[in-house]
DNA sequence: TCTGGGGTCCTAGGACCC
DNA sequence: TCTGGGGTCCTAGGACCC
């Protein structure tokens, strides 16, 4: 059996934790640079606050409703769910870490010997008081019918105090033909569309397609889908925790023309890619820069461009990253645009110590020496702290962050007191 | 004025190999 | 008349997820 243990409206859970006076109150957490909404307590929901709102958009009902408004905390969001994370693993050492407040965990031969309500019920409590975050946990013979019965135990937390064990066939028909197939894992907008011209309107019509019609139009991920919904397991648990590709990319404040302004900030984006490689002790093979103009400014001239340069070793030298960065910077930058985004990702990971060894071209050996002093300066004295002569080293360019909470858990000068 | 960021997987088609 | 067969690797683009 699987479990998927989903941490309730996360992001604003964690603001909860730590400031008790938002309880019951309505709370909406905002995207980067504080222009969307990324995620809603219940009762913001109620106020009919959609996913993806842009604040700008919203400011007067955030007001007349009095629902407090965050920009996004990162560091608090990241250490709560590590937290999190770590008690779950408690549980069960077959555990995936599906996303920052999502865990698939597997319970091998359980069914029979263990009665999984309880051990959910256990799960919660040790989190909820390990953590103050609540959480909802659907267990099931397949990943995707456990993210059918954790939305039943969410939907219906009166009912199942955010439990729910699908686990006869009783039980599977009546949850697929009560949920709609826009809600099911895997049928995004597309598919949702197509699917509801032919008629399927429910988990359970899609179960009733043939598999080749499936295979045909949704490939081989919607056909493993319709097994898993049919109770046959076809995912599998993906402990693995090592990225594929590494990206940093973001919109600027402004809309910026200029040439200079556009390479410091890519070769900043460069040599954060370098960091989060070097966290994870990999080396990239590919590097791609792409940068575009404001998609909403409808009268503005549009360009946007993205460019894949090879490494001609594995890399990740922040030195030899923001090289490659800045010459497809060089060869995809348009004089005359009015740029507001750009970015750098990194591809073809590999693992730092077996790389492959070129003939000719090598890695400067100092590099890497040089990299690991920069990056344990960075972390004892404060980010940044070392820059790199490319990046602007008089202007600290910072996201809009107009309603950030503290780091309640990750930073001695910011943890909560009490009076 | 203001509209996020970071991921995964799959397929088709081209270039290339023997 | 008939012009092979079996591969690999790479990339762009599309779909999806949180």
């Amino acid at each position: 059996m699987f479990a998927l243990v989903d941490c309730n409206n996360f992001y604003a859970s964690c603001e909860r934790v730590f400031n008790p006076k938002l309880n019951n109150q309505p709370v909406a957490i905002l995207s980067n640079n504080d222009g969307c909404v990324i995620a809603r307590s219940n009762e913001a929901k109620a106020l009919g606050i959609p996913m993806g709102a842009p604040a700008f958009k919203y400011q007067k009902i955030f007001e007349r409703n009095h629902i407090h408004v965050f920009s996004s905390n990162y560091a608090l969001y990241g250490d709560m769910s590590a937290r999190v994370m770590n008690l779950l693993s408690e549980f069960t050492p077959d555990m995936e870490i599906y996303s920052i407040d999502e865990a698939f965990l597997q319970f091998v031969g359980y069914e029979t010997h263990f009665d999984l309500q309880k051990i959910g019920e256990q799960m919660k409590q040790r989190v909820e008081k390990g953590t103050g975050i609540p959480i909802s946990i659907g267990f099931a013979p397949t990943k995707a019918l456990a993210k059918v019965a954790n939305r039943i135990a969410k939907k219906f937390a009166q009912q199942t105090n955010g439990i729910y064990v699908l686990q006869t066939e009783k039980q599977r028909f009546k949850a697929l033909k009560w949920l709609k197939i826009n809600d099911v894992w895997g049928i995004g907008r597309q598919h949702a569309i197509r699917l509801q011209k032919h008629n399927i309107n429910t988990a359970f019509d899609f179960t009733q397609l043939p598999d080749d019609w499936v295979r045909k139009h949704m490939t081989v991920v919607g056909l493993r889908l319709k097994k898993e919904l049919e109770g046959k397991p076809s995912l599998s648990l993906e402990e693995v925790a090592n990225k594929k590709a590494i990206a940093t990319t973001r919109s600027f404040d402004t809309q910026y023309e200029d040439y200079q302004y556009i390479k410091e900030r890519i070769s900043t984006f460069a040599i954060s890619c370098g960091e989060k490689m070097r966290k994870q002790n990999s080396c990239c093979q590919v590097i791609s820069v792409f940068l575009k103009t404001n998609k909403f400014q409808h009268n503005a001239a549009q360009y946007g461009k993205s460019i894949t340069i090879k490494t001609p070793y594995p890399t990740n030298s922040s030195i030899d990253l923001v090289k490659y960065a800045i010459q497809g910077f060089d060869k995809i930058y348009k004089k005359g645009y009015q740029y507001k985004k750009a970015g750098v990702i990194v591809m073809g990971l590999i693992p730092e110590e077996n790389r492959q060894l070129a003939l000719f071209n090598q890695e400067n050996p100092k590099h890497s020496g040089l990299m690991k002093q920069i990056d344990a300066i960075n972390k004892s004295l404060g980010n940044q702290k070392i820059k790199f002569a490319c990046q602007d080293l008089k202007r600290t360019w910072k996201m809009r962050q107009e309603h950030l909470s503290q780091r309640y858990t990750t930073n001695i000068n910011e943890i909560i007191s009490v009076l």
